[in-house]
DNA sequence: GAGTGGTCTAGACCACTAA
DNA sequence: TAGTGGTCTAGACCACTCC
C-alpha cells in the first residue's frame, strides 16, 4: 500500500479516504485478504481512528469489507446472486433446493397491522412461519410467512398426516400450502436494519442493513399469504430474472455526462 | 418526550438509544416535525453527541428521519412506492407519465467491462443516455441506459426526424429504442453509495446509501440494452407487482419465534 | 496475554440556514 | 448572528479471538 499523505481537499477527509481506499482495494488486494489494522491505517494516512472508521464503514455498506471483532478487516467476497423472482424460489414444495430451514411456527390472532396487510378481519387467526434461508451453507435470509387461517380451510383436506408433520406446526403450514393455487404475486424491496432476534439468526449484529422483500401472494381473489423476508445487504444481490440471460458483472463508475438538453 | 435515563443493558448505548427514539418518534412525533437538536438530545439521554448520532444514523438509514444541516433533525414521510417492475416503467415511449427526464448522452466505445456485460466486443460503440426518475417533482433515481449501436442498427430507419432529436442525442437514442422489440428482461437490486455526481443529482451527500437497479433487456437473442439505476434507499420502495393487489403497510414487528424442529 | 474491532467520551471547529 | 447538523480529534475502555 502507498499514499501516507491525504491531498487538502474540500470534501470531507474520510470520503478522500474512502477513494483512496477502494483503489488500494481494487488494485492491491483480493478476496480473504486482511487489510492492516485500523490504528495501523490511522496512522498511515494521518487521520484519527474515528475517521478511518468513518471510511470503513462506507466501504463495509457497499459490502466490500467485511469486518470481524478480533480478527481484522478482510475483504468482502462479491455479492451472491439470490433469486427471488418467480413463486418457485420461496413457495413451498416447488424449490428443488433445501433453500429454507423453518424454524419455528406461531398461531396467533392477527394484530390490526397485520390483519390490514393480509386483508382480514383483526382478531382473525393467522399462522406465522418463521424461516431461514440457506445460500451455501449460509443464513443469507429470514422470512416471516404470515398465511390467514380461512386460506388454509378453503383448501382440501390433507391426508395421510405422519407423525412428524403433527408435530411440526411450520411444516404442516407448508404442506398445505403446496396445495394452494397462487394466481399472482406482488413485490416490493426496500431498505432496512435487522434488530435483535433476526440479526441474530443472520449471524449479524443489531444495526445490519438488510434488504426487505414483502410479497403477497394472492389467491382466490383474496391475498392468500404475506412474507417478509429480510436478506443480508452486505451479501446479497437480489435477482428478479424473468429471463436467465447473461450473468452480469455490474458495471462500476457510470460514463461522464455529456451536455444536456 | 419522557425518559431522562438509560436503563444499564448489555447491549449498547447506541442500540438502545434507537429503541427508546423509535418509540418516542412514532408516539409522539409525526411527519414533518423537528426533533430536539441533538446537543439537548444527547444531554437529556446523558450521552455523548457522537452516541447520540450513532443511533440517528440507523434511523436515517432506516429512513425514520431525515437530517438538515442547518436546520434540525425531522420525522420523515412514509416512503413512496416506486414502481420498476414491468418493463414499461422504464422504457421510453410507454411511460405516459413524464417519470424521467433526460440530463445527458454520450456515445462512446465500450469499457471491456461495459463490454463484458453488454455481450458485444469491448471498443465497439455504445451510447449510455443519463437520465433522472422523477417522482412527485423529487428526484428519486439515476440512470445509465447503454445501448449497443448494433442494436439500433438493425432497427428500421426512424423517418421524419425533427430538428429537436438532431440537436439532443439522448432523445435520439430514446426515439429509436422505442422501435426496439423487447423479448425479456433481467433484474437485480442490491446496495449501493451513491458517489460525487450521483449524489448531486439525487441532491444528496456523497454516500447516501441506493438501491442499485441493474436491468437487462432481451432483444433478439441477444442484451438490446443494459440499465443502471439507482433508487434514493431513504425515500424509496421498489415495488415489483406484476398484479397490483391491496396496498400493504409493512408489518413492523415480526412475530416471536416458537419452537422449531 | 496480545491484538483486533466495537463503543464511548468531551471537546473543537466547520458549513449551512434562517432571522 | 445564532443555531443547526457535519466533521474530526485523542484518548479510553470493552469484547472478542487466537496463541
Amino acid at each position: 500500500m502507498g499514499q501516507n499523505q491525504l491531498a487538502a481537499v474540500p470534501e470531507p477527509k474520510y470520503w478522500h479516504l474512502r477513494t483512496v481506499l477502494v483503489r488500494t482495494i481494487d488494485q492491491e488486494f483480493s478476496t480473504g485478504q486482511v487489510l492492516p489494522n485500523e490504528r495501523e491505517l490511522a496512522a498511515r494516512f494521518g487521520v484519527a481512528r474515528a475517521t478511518l472508521r468513518q471510511a470503513l464503514d462506507q466501504l463495509e455498506l457497499e459490502g466490500r469489507l467485511v469486518r470481524r471483532r478480533g480478527i481484522g478487516t478482510l475483504i468482502a467476497a462479491p455479492r451472491v446472486g439470490v433469486p427471488v423472482s418467480r413463486r418457485e424460489e420461496g413457495w413451498p414444495g416447488v424449490s428443488r433446493s433445501q433453500a429454507w430451514r423453518e424454524v419455528g411456527c406461531v398461531s396467533a390472532p392477527a394484530t390490526p397491522q397485520l390483519a390490514q396487510a393480509l386483508g382480514v378481519e383483526a382478531g382473525s387467526l393467522v399462522h406465522t412461519v418463521r424461516r431461514i434461508r440457506l445460500v451455501q451453507g449460509q443464513a443469507m435470509a429470514t422470512e416471516s410467512l404470515h398465511v390467514p387461517d380461512a386460506a388454509l380451510r378453503a383448501l382440501p383436506r390433507v391426508v395421510g398426516r405422519s407423525a412428524q408433520t403433527e408435530a411440526d406446526p411450520a411444516r404442516l403450514v407448508l404442506r398445505q400450502l403446496e396445495r394452494l393455487v397462487i394466481e399472482g404475486e406482488s413485490r416490493s424491496v426496500e431498505l432496512g436494519v435487522a434488530e435483535a432476534e433476526e440479526a441474530s439468526l443472520l449471524e449479524r449484529p443489531p444495526g445490519t442493513p438488510v434488504l426487505v422483500v414483502t410479497t403477497q401472494y394472492a389467491g382466490a381473489g383474496k391475498i392468500a399469504a404475506l412474507s417478509v423476508s429480510t436478506y443480508r445487504a452486505d451479501t446479497c444481490k437480489l435477482t428478479f430474472g424473468e429471463t436467465g440471460l447473461v450473468e452480469v458483472t455490474p458495471v462500476q463508475e457510470p460514463q461522464p455526462v455529456g451536455a444536456a438538453s
